[in-house]
DNA sequence: AACATTTGCAACCGCGCTTGA
DNA sequence: TTCAAGCGCGGTTGCAAATGT
């Protein structure tokens, strides 16, 4: 037995919005507010449709001050530094971007600044290319157990990866970035030697290239980031680490903590310093 | 010009989380 | 403490427009 439908599929209008309906809702939420409750809204406000429609509609078109333009430099900055750091936590990348929503930026990022960026790697087509941030494949019978735990692998993975789908790949999760979050300058990041990266440790954070962020290749000539990647190419080539972990790893400490800080200020508990434990995560 | 393919974006879906009774 | 309802998020899909052949 499945989740129960929030509304009656069997009377609601999808697909997209008419003028008339954009009026309706942005009129009644203007003189009455959501009244906390979007399934009910449509009732309210006359409308056929699902209150997560509305909802959504609202927040991603409707509200005041949004932006609707071409995204700045330093907005696609903050966009590509952020996703380093967090991954697909889109709704927190949306918090440092006023007037920008959660969609919109995934929309941006997917379309746009990815292949900006990471053109030239390999990439799957069009609706398949979808980024995802996956945990350590577990043992379903033991959870402490991992199986493949630094691989994404191309056959069980409907969504497919950014990452040339055969070489070994691990993408922090967003919890394990806040437990490296804020560090102390100099403090070092630690992969611990009981869980190697295919059998790297700990002395590659020294020796990965460095300077290295999003933020100097957006600025950069073709032929610089022809050099950046290139730097990059190679050190994966030869450690087998993922692109991702690379970045992670030789991110200069005042620029993680000049755009994490904000978002982090809220989690108390935050160590100091990451090891990558035998689970395969951050511990 | 016609057709195929790609792109961009709005919208939907489903699931985990939160809240309140 | 439990559980159902609602919320919010990230992933995915649909489709029109743009571009390529």
């Amino acid at each position: 037995m499945g989740r129960a439908p929030c509304c009656d599929k069997e009377n609601v209008k999808k697909g997209p919005w008419s003028p008339e309906e954009d009026a309706k809702l942005k009129s009644y939420i203007e003189q009455n507010g959501t009244g906390g409750n979007w399934i009910a809204l449509p009732q309210k406000v006359g409308l056929k449709r699902c209150g997560k429609s509305c909802r959504l509609r609202w927040l991603n078109y409707l509200r005041p001050n949004l932006k609707h333009g071409a995204f700045s430099e330093e907005e696609e900055n903050i966009i590509c530094s952020l996703y380093i750091r967090i991954g697909s936590r889109w709704s927190l990348i949306a918090a440092q971007l006023p007037g920008r929503t959660d969609n919109d930026i995934k929309n941006y990022w997917n379309t746009k600044l990815k292949k900006k960026l990471l053109g030239k790697f390999p990439r799957k087509d069009h609706h398949q290319n979808q980024y995802t941030c996956r945990a350590p494949k577990q043992d379903p019978k033991n959870p402490h157990k991992i199986l493949n735990s630094l691989e994404i692998s191309n056959g069980d993975s409907p969504a497919g990866c950014w990452i040339e789908p055969t070489l070994p790949a691990y993408i922090p999760s967003s919890t394990e970035i806040k437990r490296l979050l804020p560090k102390p300058e100099g403090t070092p990041l630690l992969i611990s030697p009981d869980h190697s990266l295919n059998g790297t440790n700990s002395h590659l954070l020294a020796t990965s290239p460095q300077p290295s962020s999003f933020t100097n290749c957006l600025s950069s000539s073709s032929a610089e980031l022809d050099d950046i990647f290139g730097q990059f190419d190679s050190f994966y080539e030869s450690t087998g680490m993922s692109r991702e972990i690379i970045e992670l790893l030789s991110m200069p400490d005042q620029v993680i903590n000049s755009l994490m800080y904000p978002l982090m200020e809220a989690s108390t508990a935050v160590s100091y310093q990451g090891s990558i434990g035998v689970n395969g995560g951050l511990v």
